[in-house]
DNA sequence: GGAACTAGCGCG
DNA sequence: AAAGCGCGCTAGTTCC
C-alpha cells in the first residue's frame, strides 16, 4: 500500500452486524466499529473518494450486496485471491505462515454463485465452503499477507499482482450485476435461420429434421442414431466410411456424400444444445446475460466462468449482443497478446520490433524468419505451446534463430517443468508444484527397477508438464496484462460523469446503469457498454489503458499493444 | 436411477 | 489420430 492508504477491514457473517476495522498504512488498528448490516452500504458510500481500500475475505461474498444497493467501491483487497497467489509464489521468501493458514485455501470454483445477494450469503455460510469472514481471521490473514509480500523479491511485483487481482474481482462482480445486453429477438432469428422453426411439441427443429432424414437415407437406415458417436461410427462403417471417431476433423477427411450433410447436422445440433432456446430461457432475463465470472479460476490466472458458458459464446451469436437505446458499445481486443507479452518478458528487441505497428505475424515475415503470415502464426503458437512435430514443430527452429531471447525463455520454462520444478509469471504467480504421483513416476523410471513402459510413461508425463510450464509463463503473464488493462479501464470509466436518469440503462443496475461500464471480458477482449455521448471518451480510455498496462508491466521496454477497436451498437467481433 | 466418466466442440 | 496450451458445457455411456 502507498503511504496515504487507509484500509478498512470488513468482516462479519451473514445476517449479523458487520465489523469495520480501520487500519493505518503500517497496519496498526486505528479504530473499530460494529454496524448493522442495513448500514453497511451507507458506510461504504460515505467513504467514496477517500482513497480507502476495502479489505475483505471474498469479493464474491461482500460486493454483490453493495452493488444491489447501488454502491460501488473504488478499491479492495480480496484476501481469498491474494492468499492463493502469495501461498504459492516462488518470490515469497518465507511462505510458511501463509501456507499454514489452511482455512483460506478455498478453491475459486467452490464459491457459490450469487443468485441474489441474500440467497448467496445463505448458501455460503450454510455450506461453509467459503473462507472465514470474521474480523479476527481477516486481520490475521491480512497481516500474514503483508509479511509475505514484504519478504518477497521482485520489486513489488506481487503487490501489483494482488492489487490487479483484487480489482479484477471487483470487475467480475460488476459485470455480473450489469450484465451483457442481449437481444432475445435477434438470437431467436439466428436460431430460426440456422435450425428452422422451433418445434412446437418437442422433437428437432425443422431444418435439423430434414437434414437428419437425408443423412439416414444416405446411411441406408431410417432408424440410424445421429447423436450417439459409437452408433454413428457403426452406421458409417456399414456404408464403407472407415471413420474411427465422429470428430469433425476426421469426418472431413473422407469423401462420401453423407459427410457434408452430417457435418452440417453436427454443427446445428451443437448450436441447439449449447445455445438454443433452452439456453435463452435459462440465461437471458430482461435483456441481460449475467454469467458468473470466476477470477483466477484457471491455474494460469485467467478467469473461468460458471453457468451459461460465458467464455464460449459462439461467434455466430455475437450479433445478439445489442446496446440499449441511446447506448453503444466499445468492443476492443488486443492483437496477438501472448507473443507481445513474451517479447516484453524476455526483453527480445527483435521480436518487439516485429510486433511494432499492428500485425506481429506480418512483422515476423518482414524480418525474413518465415515466408508467410500463416507460417509465422503456426510457428509462434508452436513455440508457446511446445509443438514438436508437424509443420509447427518444423518451423519453430526458424524462430529460435530469429528471436533467441524470447525462445530461450519459453524453452527454459519447459525444461524447468520437465525437471519437476515450478515457473512463475512476470508478476510472480507461480505454477502448481509437481504432484506426488508425477514425482513418483519419474523416480520409478529413473531407478534400476523401472521398466521400459515406466520410462516411456515418465518421459511422456515430463513432456506434458514441460509444455504446461512453457505455456504457463506466457498465458499467465498475458492474463496479468489483461487484468492491468481491465482494472485501469474500470477506474477511468468510473470517473466519467453520470448521465441524467432519463438516459440511464436501468437494466444494468443502480450501481452502473448511469455511466459507461464494463459489460464483458474474455482473456484479451473487452466490451464497454456506454451512453452514446460518452462513446468517444470511453474508446480513448480503452486505448490509453492498453498503453498504460504495457508500461505498468514492462516499463520503457518498447513493446506496444495495439487494439482492434470499434464503436458499435452490435458487438460482433471488432 | 443417479454419479462419474468420455467424446466432442465452442472460446481464447 | 490430432500435431500443441488453457478452459466449460452437453449428451451419451458406463458403472454402481
Amino acid at each position: 500500500m502507498t503511504p496515504d492508504d487507509v484500509a478498512w477491514v470488513v468482516a462479519g457473517a451473514a445476517g449479523v452486524d458487520i465489523d469495520l476495522v480501520r487500519l493505518a498504512a503500517d497496519g496498526t488498528e486505528v479504530s473499530r466499529v460494529r454496524v448493522p448490516t442495513g448500514e453497511f452500504a451507507g458506510r461504504v458510500q460515505a467513504a467514496r473518494g477517500t482513497r480507502v481500500r476495502w479489505v475483505w475475505s471474498d469479493t464474491a461474498h461482500w460486493y454483490p450486496r453493495l452493488l444491489a444497493e447501488g454502491v460501488r467501491v473504488e478499491r479492495c483487497r480480496d484476501l481469498r485471491l491474494c492468499h492463493a497467489i502469495l501461498r504459492d509464489s516462488a518470490l515469497v521468501a518465507d511462505a510458511a505462515p501463509i501456507r499454514s493458514a489452511r482455512e483460506w485455501d478455498v478453491d475459486a470454483t467452490t464459491v457459490p454463485a450469487p443468485e441474489a445477494p441474500a440467497l448467496f450469503a445463505l448458501a455460503t455460510d450454510a455450506a461453509a465452503s467459503g473462507p472465514p469472514h470474521d474480523a479476527a481471521s481477516a486481520l490475521a490473514e491480512f497481516a500474514r499477507q503483508r509479511a509475505a509480500a514484504a519478504s518477497a523479491g521482485g520489486n513489488g511485483r506481487l503487490d501489483l499482482l494482488c492489487a490487479a487481482e483484487s480489482a479484477g474481482a471487483l470487475v467480475a462482480a460488476e459485470m455480473r450485476a450489469a450484465g451483457l445486453p442481449w437481444d432475445v429477438a435477434v438470437h431467436e432469428r439466428i436460431l430460426e435461420d440456422a435450425l428452422g422453426a422451433r418445434p412446437a411439441g418437442g422433437g428437432p427443429p425443422e431444418r435439423m429434421a430434414i437434414l437428419a432424414a437425408e443423412i439416414r437415407g444416405l446411411l441406408g437406415d431410417p432408424q440410424a442414431s445421429l447423436d450417439s458417436p459409437p452408433k454413428l461410427v457403426r452406421s458409417l462403417h456399414r456404408i464403407g466410411v472407415p471413420a474411427r471417431t465422429t470428430a469433425k476433423w476426421e469426418l472431413g477427411q473422407y469423401e462420401h456424400p453423407v459427410i457434408a450433410p452430417l457435418l452440417e447436422y453436427k454443427r446445428l445440433a451443437r448450436l441447439l444444445s449449447a445455445n438454443g432456446w433452452a439456453w435463452l430461457d435459462e440465461w437471458v432475463h430482461e435483456g441481460r446475460f449475467r454469467p458468473v465470472y470466476i477470477p483466477a479460476g484457471v491455474v494460469t490466472g485467467r478467469w473461468a466462468s460458471s453457468g451459461g458458458g460465458a467464455l464460449q459464446i459462439p461467434r455466430l451469436l455475437r450479433a445478439a449482443v445489442r446496446a440499449d437505446p441511446g447506448w453503444t458499445f466499445v468492443v476492443a481486443d488486443v492483437a496477438q497478446l501472448e507473443p507481445r507479452v513474451l517479447a516484453g518478458m524476455s526483453g527480445d528487441t527483435a521480436l518487439a520490433r516485429a510486433a511494432r505497428g499492428h500485425d506481429l505475424y506480418s512483422g515476423i515475415v518482414d524480418s525474413g524468419a518465415v515466408a508467410t503470415r500463416a507460417e509465422a502464426k503456426v510457428a509462434m503458437l508452436g513455440a508457446m505451446y511446445g509443438a514438436t512435430t508437424g509443420e509447427s514443430g518444423r518451423l519453430v527452429p526458424r524462430l529460435r534463430r530469429a528471436y533467441p531471447r524470447a525462445m530461450r525463455l519459453v524453452d527454459d520454462a519447459a525444461r524447468v517443468g520437465e525437471e519437476g520444478d515450478v515457473v512463475s509469471t512476470w508478476l510472480g504467480r507461480t505454477s502448481p508444484r509437481a504432484s506426488e504421483r508425477w514425482l513418483r513416476a519419474q523416480r520409478v523410471a529413473a531407478g534400476e527397477t523401472g521398466s521400459a513402459v515406466d520410462r516411456d510413461q515418465a518421459r511422456r508425463a515430463a513432456g506434458d508438464r514441460g509444455r504446461f510450464t512453457r505455456n504457463f509463463i506466457v498465458q499467465g503473464t498475458a492474463a496479468e496484462w489483461a487484468l492491468a488493462w481491465l482494472g485501469e479501464v474500470r477506474v477511468r470509466l468510473d470517473a466519467l460523469p453520470p448521465v441524467p436518469a432519463e438516459e440511464a440503462a436501468p437494466r444494468s443496475g443502480a450501481a452502473l446503469g448511469d455511466r459507461p461500464h464494463l459489460a464483458f471480458f474474455l482473456h484479451d477482449e473487452l466490451i464497454v457498454h456506454t451512453p452514446a455521448r460518452h462513446a468517444d471518451a470511453a474508446a480513448q480510455i480503452v486505448r490509453d489503458c492498453a498503453a498504460s498496462a504495457g508500461r505498468l508491466l514492462f516499463g520503457d521496454f518498447p513493446i506496444d499493444f495495439p487494439l482492434d477497436l470499434k464503436v458499435t451498437t452490435m458487438a460482433d467481433k471488432a
